[in-house]
DNA sequence: GCAATTACTTCTGCTCTAGAACTAATGCGA
DNA sequence: TCGCATTAGTTCTAGAGCAGAAGTAATTGC
């Protein structure tokens, strides 16, 4: 298979071009020139150039049946690269195969053998290799993880793994030949959102995910909001409710006491005297029993002030829930309103709330994604 | 006295480079093409243009005592344009004539003989009149107030004032002959701290004021965070503390409950049975009265706790407190750090926190920067 | 079948850029 | 004290990239 050339060193007008055609493709040349502010024959002369290298390509006409003659819109070819997007809690790893566009072609994963950073390596170069056959060859590999990322590289901390300063991305380099990037995995699934999913083309939206932790990530003017300290989980002690359970750092009614899925179900497993796990817990509460559906309520409410403490501070066009126990909006949905509004102010626009599916294998595109974006953009540029 | 061009039509690598120069300036032509990324070439034919057309001067040599040959600074003449900076409660009007760069050259008040708009814009004009003596001529005149205000013009709602959809700055532009931009008083600030005061040069930085209200305003990446609900004052509900009084609104211990001025004062003044006011409240509390101590310090908390919330969700790189109650973060200082230890992860990096003079004038210089703002920038990009 | 409409291409001239080669003004060490 | 390194700034040139004009292409609607 003919693989097209690295983005990297195309002019930046081209690869603006490529770019907004990758995110929001196929798309004609003068949708492309009026989005970029650019002219008509502007865009003539660069799209001849990327048509010529390969980068693009002219996709079936689409008259849209108005009036003047047809666009004919360009495209990238998804399959003309290929990407590993791996994710890394402290008892697995999950890892799928992508197109350019971070469409799952292929998805596997394993339980890990240790935690120690050497015999990871092991276990992520072993996956990497079974998913590599399914494909010609990949590009890049993007790694995401529950912890603080260095530039794309350096494990800063990783609680799970129970790592600090681990030189990750420089080791699976060395181990898989591949290009490598790492990145905390809700700063990548958030950049997954921006690019492919529900946060595309929006300037502002922010995303929060429900699982083992609570997450929070935001693009805030079309960039993602980050820091050293992205990845502590600082919203997992976000007051929720001033008589909650008790967390382990003792906060009272914290956000990951009262919304993370083992609390939730530990919290209905210890009134029906006997454990159960989330999935149980969602059961039963759908089904209508008193106590998951207390509980799910109390969690539901406090997700709603959780939504609205982000609303109110980042005023955003769209929040995208996420994570493995996302079901929990859709389950308490009414309670998640009734959240919303003890702290948010009823003048204010509407909260425009998307849930995703709470798939396994978001968290896997999210890191695909960040491999993605090292393809596409200048490295040093950093941006966007 | 000459006044010089107006900037807006200047050609855009131009503009920036005089915009470069209005805020960080004085500044070496080699120091601005480093920031700009430009080269030392193209910065020679743009600053001799911008010389030549007199918007930028050559200010007294500057060695800095290193080796090679000094540099020449170029600076803006602040004293070359005047504006008009205005801030509106729902009692008075406060007005400072300020230089290019939102210095105070004079101010003035006057108390509003009634709310309704024509009258308010009479007083506008009137205040406006008076102040422009000291000065050859205004180039712009800017406004803030709290409430809601549509495209830097139309009051959408203005509680204190009980507007609604009032065309305030057309109707001043006719009354004045003045161009006139109106916009929310914290967004005004924030604009303020971005360009001349504590947030200049910062990529993210926040704003909360403590007042009469609790206000709060953002600068990520470069950009005033705003929408339509900028105004509503949607951080005057946060909960602060479950045990704290109620507000009108039937929140238990929100922020303004706490934090605003005149609660604090009442609070102090239901307990020693005498009415008071929050200047005496601190006189109190600094002098070591045990129930304003009290008072404060659990203000202050609720303050720390909200300054701790803003941090987690916007990643600032600085907080920058203002308003007349700031009083309240010296006189409670532990207090702040005690709530902000409740609610942030003691892994998280320290955050830099500055407060402001909580002079009533920074609301002026504010609006005046609105109205700088309207004059060096091209209104229709609207960026920055 | 003709006009209106929209999409796209080609060409021209202009603006802005980097980079090289240059001058200018300083500190510092031999 | 005299280079010499260093930093600041200028001038010039070639080329990149742009908008806008003029022209072509392909459709709808009347």
């Amino acid at each position: 298979m003919q693989t097209a050339p690295r983005w990297s060193p195309l002019p930046a007008p081209e690869r603006s071009v490529a770019l907004e055609v990758l995110i929001h493709g196929p798309i004609s040349r003068s949708d492309i020139a009026r989005r970029l502010n650019l002219s008509a024959g502007s865009l003539s002369r660069l799209s001849a150039g990327l048509l010529q290298s390969g980068v693009l390509v002219e996709t079936g006409e689409l008259s849209e049946g108005r009036a003047g003659r047809p666009s004919r819109p360009l495209d990238v070819v998804p399959g003309s690269r290929h990407f590993l997007g791996m994710k890394l809690t402290g008892e697995e790893l999950l890892g799928v195969v992508t197109d350019l566009r971070a469409n799952v072609l292929d998805s596997s994963s394993v339980v890990l053998p240790s935690r120690d950073p050497e015999s990871v390596v092991e276990t992520v170069a072993r996956l990497a290799e079974r998913l590599s056959r399914s494909v010609a060859s990949i590009t890049a590999l993007g790694v995401g993880l529950g912890g603080r990322v260095d530039r794309r590289s350096v494990v800063l901390s990783a609680p799970f793994l129970e790592w600090t300063d681990v030189r990750f991305g420089e080791m699976l380099e060395r181990r898989t030949g591949l290009r490598t990037v790492v990145e905390n995995d809700v700063d990548a699934f958030t950049e997954y959102e921006h690019w492919f999913g529900s946060g595309r083309g929006l300037d502002r939206f922010a995303v929060l995910t429900l699982g083992v932790g609570i997450g929070y990530g935001a693009v805030l003017h079309d960039r993602l909001l980050s820091n050293r300290d992205s990845g502590l989980g600082l919203v997992g002690h976000w007051p929720l409710d001033p008589y909650g359970p008790l967390c382990p750092q003792g906060h009272r009614g914290c956000a990951r006491s009262v919304l993370a899925s083992p609390a939730i179900a530990q919290a209905i497993g210890t009134a029906l005297g006997r454990p159960i796990d989330f999935d149980e817990a969602c059961r039963l509460a759908e089904a209508g029993d008193p106590i998951a559906r207390r509980v799910m309520d109390d969690a539901g409410r406090g997700l709603g002030r959780l939504i609205a403490a982000v609303g109110n501070l980042t005023l955003p066009d769209r929040i995208v829930l996420g994570g493995e126990g996302v079901r929990l909006a859709s389950i308490a949905r009414a309670a998640v309103e009734e959240g919303i509004a003890i702290d948010r102010d009823p003048r204010a626009t509407r909260l425009d709330i998307v849930a995703t599916s709470g798939d396994n294998i978001e968290w896997c595109r999210g890191a695909a994604v960040i491999a993605i974006q090292d393809f596409v953009l200048d490295s040093t540029a950093g941006r966007l």
